[in-house]
DNA sequence: GTGAAAGCGCTAACAG
DNA sequence: CTGTTAGCGCTTTCAC
């Protein structure tokens, strides 16, 4: 029989079972400090009268929420879903809450990092594919909040990422290895805003072995467009309405992988005999695709930045952590 | 200047400032209600002392937490995110909290209404595509927490749902429409634990629609297989291999209609020329795939929940609210 | 083993 | 406009 909205206390179970709110406290987290009898006697009022202990009331007198929050950006990108994945799981299995904050535009991630009650209201945070400013970093570090980033890496903050221009460097050994001479790149374009700079390593990657193999990467057969299918698909017959064109393709968003995939078929053009092509995450998408790409593992990245977050929210004077994932070549029909 | 973590408090910033707590509080609730000049010194100090107010505390006294929680299966499935990318952005506009449970099991569904201690924490719950139960649902209003469900529906529980047999039926005239009448059926096994009824309510449509065209679903049309792909594979080449193969297939889940347009693509099949294809959601995937599906607006019905749980929460009294969010059938290439 | 009582940080009357 | 004061529900000494 739960009366009105959130009402029913420690106290109310406290004088149901004769006790005092100590001892039902002392019950909720430390049963074995309580005599058999009592304990009997405040479980039963407990069942009866449906009692929850309020979450709000405990973090404040525990000073600490058992919740961790993830800034993200909206999560429209399969990318993020997983890595998200990764995080709820292995947050989950430590029995902490998990709060999500959407992050829409570099102004919003301003006002959060500015506004939002970081501290006190969350004993962690991870922060998921956003660019960390030494602003940024600094305002966590003096707000004391134990914080770990995925993807971006910043000097005074823990974080978890990959080595970009080694994936690059895979992936172009890969097609090297498969004999191709002609090869070409498709990736977002450079805006300033969102200066990806894992892409551009990703890229100098690529071109770096490329160039080793004595392959210089054409002009022409790099093209940065927007990530829209249409403008894809426009680029890619570009690419093959070139004199020369390229026998193999490396998509530096997974996107682009898949959407020349698509466009390929479209265009009546076989792959991966005409055309090999290679992405780079390995989304859930890309094996409903059957794509060949290098994987970084995205779940993995979340669950990884949960225990460093945990290590460190349970031994603040942790020294920072900076751990890379490795990346795997995955090889399936594309290439 | 931030002591010791969440060290700062209004009386710290009232001390500095020279106010007390309470007008402290104002100033952060209600600044019209301060002297200008007081204003500027409480300013100060907040800037100062580097203070951000304490959520934790602020829902106590408050007796509200500006937080709302979903409890979702483990989000491995990409409708899950869809609906919650749709709860995500209309909250975020809102300036509510998201707290994500992830469940992985009924097991687990039970636990969380049994223990966690959802009143007083949060102040509504949606419960995304998990079957609500007579007990959950009263466990529900007796902890007199707002709540709504989306997918599955109960009498007394707000819900945002579709209309499962006329989507069949849908699916079926499209089918039929097009001048198929050798059509094929596929989905999940009926397991007991996870009865889905919406999918056999599906199933009851199309099959109806069907016999009212005088049309019979033949039973060696239907097929219950695991999501795997590889038990996808397998029953479209036993459909296949028949004396009188189907022309068109309609998946009752987007998945299998993903995977059996796979199949045909290993199999050499033309689709939909030699055979159609119809799935049932219109996931992202399903645009990238081309897939002509049945949809059910996702990203809409999470956006609908929040707009009812609020308004649940504005005004508690509200009559239960039942919503049946319209389908709508999306041509592409795959009939 | 148990109870009394003092907070945790903030808000909301209530006087002034 | 502002300060005083009493909670919000739970945990945690400190005595007993």
């Amino acid at each position: 029989m739960a009366s009105p909205r959130g009402t029913v206390t420690i106290y109310d179970v406290a004088k149901k079972a004769g006790v005092s709110s100590a001892t039902v406290s002392r019950m909720l987290n430390a049963p074995a400090k309580v005599s058999p009898e009592a304990r009997d006697r405040i479980l039963a009022a407990i069942d009866e009268l449906g009692f929850v202990p309020k979450a709000e009331a405990r973090a404040r007198a525990l000073q600490r929420t058992r919740r961790i929050g993830v800034i993200t950006p909206f999560f429209t990108a399969p990318a993020f879903v997983q890595r998200l994945r990764g995080i709820a799981s292995a947050l989950s299995k430590a029995h902490y809450e998990l709060v999500i904050y959407t992050v829409e535009s570099a102004e919003q991630l301003a006002n959060y990092f500015a506004s939002i009650p970081f501290s006190g209201n969350l004993d962690g945070l991870i922060i998921v594919s956003l660019p960390v400013t030494d602003l940024y970093a600094q305002r966590l570090q003096s707000s004391n909040i134990p914080a770990v980033a995925i993807e971006y890496s910043h000097p005074d903050l823990n974080c978890v990422v990959i080595d970009d221009y080694e994936g690059g460097r895979m992936a172009a050994e890969h097609l090297i290895s498969k004999g191709h001479r002609r090869i070409a790149f498709m990736a977002k374009p450079d805006v300033p805003e969102y200066t990806v700079r894992s892409a551009t390593q990703r890229f100098t990657g690529f071109r770096d072995t490329l160039a080793a193999a004595g392959i210089t990467l054409r002009d022409d057969y790099v093209k940065h467009v927007m990530e829209q299918q249409e403008a894809i698909l426009r680029a890619t017959e570009e690419l093959l309405r070139l004199a020369e064109p390229p026998t193999a393709l490396f998509g530096g968003l997974e996107i682009y992988a898949l959407g020349v995939l698509k466009a390929a078929r479209q265009l009546g053009v076989r792959v991966p005999r005409d055309l090999a092509i290679l992405g780079f995450d390995d989304l859930d998408l890309a094996e409903y695709a059957d794509l060949t790409t290098v994987r970084q593992h995205l779940d993995e990245s979340g669950r990884f930045a949960v225990e460093i977050l945990l290590a460190q929210i349970n031994d603040p004077s942790r020294p920072v952590q900076h751990v890379r994932l490795p990346l795997k070549l995955i090889e399936r029909q594309t290439t």
